[in-house]
DNA sequence: TCACCAACATACCAACCAGTATGTATCTCT
DNA sequence: AGAGATACATACTGGTTGGTATGTTGGTGA
């Protein structure tokens, strides 16, 4: 492979994922991507067969990265579970501070906008919903098994509820356009959490 | 006003809701609501100046009568305010079950994609779920004072949590494709309901 | 009865869309 | 050195989009 030809992938790749992120997939246009990365069509072309291609790369790689960096690490953070759940929350709600928290979490938009009209990307974005629902069940199975969460709850549901309503305080604090609604709901998600404890 | 004319609107406000209830607003084609309809191009730009007043009638009308129905109608029950809730939200679930629940809320759906592009959307978006939340938040109020609800939460707070958590299982459960995958999440909802009780 | 207007119908338009056909430069392998 | 493949660039196409210009029809008030 060319040296200059994997970071014009990843330059479409990012430029492809700024631009789903604010308009969606299908109101993403190939031109404007061309137009911000200054790469031609035919370059497109020769690295994705298809617009569908590009987004579902868009996925499988910038989104399944930054879910590596932003949850799937922090998660591995020794202590208390539930600090540590507190903790990973805290974390990504600083992170779309910095970030437009009114573009929204790009894999709930996704989920959103495409789970009805495309499998493809239906199957992907359950893919990663699930393993982030199973590293939550980790944690609180760990809690029950250390003494520190309470054992009458079922973890898997608990974990799955958890991660629903991290995505729902997202979505509402995304129209709310405001952080201050995010504080709000992080702090029902917080008391929430709390009442996990053993 | 013609006999006719009121019909042949509701007509393009129920097929504009449905088609961007599937494909989402950017994405419905009027040229299909229309074939939809047996409607022609001048009839819809005689009732509506452009797609972007159609979305809007679709929310202020369509949309705003279907949550009065199926939320705020159910909310003026007697009886526990948890109970209210708990049946307002298993009767929001059933009806999610008859219609496909694969094309999820029509207001988090219009929420999710236009809010951040549109600010005549997110607006009307933003009045609907506040007062979705009042109404929640009166519940919890009044049965705070009957002694039926804990008192040492805050009530505005623990409503929009509620909301949001509400929202995220249905966006969930949407891309899960699975009624199964919606009544685990109300199971996680239903608990922490149980646990705002006095 | 005649003017007027609401309620359409038909035909059309420019802009944009994803995608393609074809050409070319450079790099690699033999 | 020559063949072939990779990595593009340019120009184009057919289809679809939201929107418009122009015509027609039927009821209604003066």
């Amino acid at each position: 492979m060319n040296a200059d030809a994997g970071s014009t992938r990843q330059s479409l790749l990012k430029a492809a994922y700024e631009e789903i992120h604010r308009y969606g997939f299908q109101a993403a246009s190939l031109n404007a991507i061309l137009d911000r990365t200054g790469v031609t069509k035919g370059a497109l072309y020769h690295h994705f067969s298809s617009k569908l291609q590009l987004g579902y790369a868009v996925l499988d790689e910038h989104i399944t990265d930054e879910l590596e960096s932003l949850w799937f690490k922090p998660m591995q953070q020794p202590g208390h579970p539930i600090e540590v759940l507190k903790a990973a929350i805290k974390q990504l709600g600083d992170h779309y501070e910095c970030e437009e928290i009114t573009l929204g979490c790009p894999l709930n938009n996704l989920a959103q906008e495409m789970s009805a009209i495309d499998d493809g990307f239906r199957q992907r974005v359950d893919t990663l919903y699930q393993r982030w629902q199973s590293s939550i069940e980790a944690l609180l199975t760990r809690g029950q098994q250390q003494g520190s969460v309470n054992t009458s709850i079922d973890a898997a549901d608990t974990a799955f509820f958890i991660l629903a309503s991290l995505e729902g305080c997202m979505s509402m604090a995304k129209n709310a356009q405001s952080h201050n609604e995010l504080m709000r709901c992080g702090k029902g998600l917080m008391n929430y959490l709390n009442s996990l404890r053993a």
